[in-house]
DNA sequence: CATCATTTTCCAATATAAAGGAAATCCTGC
DNA sequence: GCAGGATTTCCTTTATATTGGAAAATGATG
């Protein structure tokens, strides 16, 4: 039963067209030529496994985002939720709470929260899948970031970056109430 | 910069034989022939988008799992930017201040921001990429949100969504200053 | 060890993916 | 509207992916 290949062109083409790159930039990035690049953004060919991996490494994604996403054209609003009703979890002790900013279905991709932690408290979390890496942004306080083996201390207004695909956590070293700003890409 | 495609033969061999299929079944599971399967698991040959799709099919497999452990591996490290050094932008009425948190080669994919809003201020953007949608969280203050032909107020500790691939802004209506977190998804 | 059945690899023919240069198209700024 | 450059698409050539059938290898049975 031969099957129906998904169409990765307009997806691919999708993803050049956001980065700003031209078909002769992308073909130097991922020595591709610039005709089969334009073939594959028009579904004109199928190519090759080496070339898609070619264009994977190129783009910095993951084979199996090129046949994830069809683009799907939602209604004008503006969705605004209250503060009150942003999903929320506190831990145990009470000292960590969490607010999931992201919506449902982003669920997996892309994900954002605020955390706030009191003095003592943390965030301690399992490995997330391969290749996710942390961005915690401090808005208020002081936190300590422990990545696998290694750890290091952002100020408030700090920035910090790390793998998260490998136990990590943040600790409230400080003796405030810290709040951050923490989005796992993955 | 041609790069080394994985050799990903072994590793459907390896499941073939775990699901004990010969390759004349595989062949007529996938619509590949026998001669091309035998080439592909033994390295010979750099087969099509659509075969390795049709196998998948088959094997019921993602085509992630064809690369096996392929995924980029980085170094373990914590990155840690000093709040200073922050990419910031501010505008030109020195009302709106934008701090880049996301780095700097997610340009184009998801990226974020923090905003300060002075009472006044404002964030007018041109539309973004088509599908571009925008999530802003307020942090303190109050915010008014207008995308295309629409608006809405979204108070502290409130989110808003909204589809940011037309004109679209972000205006400080109240009397103090306003900081919220801005992430832009595409 | 010989024989047959099964499975895999080799081979020649064909279809088509890939590259590079030429034509066409799309944009800006006059 | 008309240049000029930048970008994309088309065209031709070359390399190779894909296939079906033949040959070789494997493996079980007596």
């Amino acid at each position: 039963m031969p099957d129906e290949a998904p169409p990765l062109g307009p997806h691919i083409q999708q993803i050049r067209k956001r980065r700003k790159l031209t078909l002769e930039q992308l073909a130097s990035l991922s020595g591709v030529s610039r005709s089969m690049l334009s073939q594959i953004e028009r579904g004109q060919t199928n190519p090759t496994f080496a070339t898609l991996w070619n264009l994977t490494r190129a783009l910095n994604i993951d084979i199996s985002e090129l046949v994830g996403g069809q683009t799907s054209n939602r209604a004008q609003t503006i969705d605004v939720v209250g503060g009150h009703f942003v999903p929320e979890i506190r831990s145990e002790d009470g000292l960590c709470t969490l607010r999931i900013l992201s919506p449902a279905q982003s669920a997996g991709r892309t994900e954002w929260y605020e955390i706030r932690l009191a003095p003592g408290g943390a965030l301690v979390s399992d490995p997330h899948a391969k290749g996710a890496v942390e961005h915690v942004t401090v808005i208020e306080g002081e936190l300590e970031v422990v990545s696998g083996e290694i750890r290091a201390c952002v100020p408030a207004q700090g920035v910090a970056r790390y793998a998260a695909d490998l136990p990590h956590a943040l600790r409230n070293v400080s003796d405030t109430e810290t709040r951050a700003f923490l989005v796992v890409a993955s």
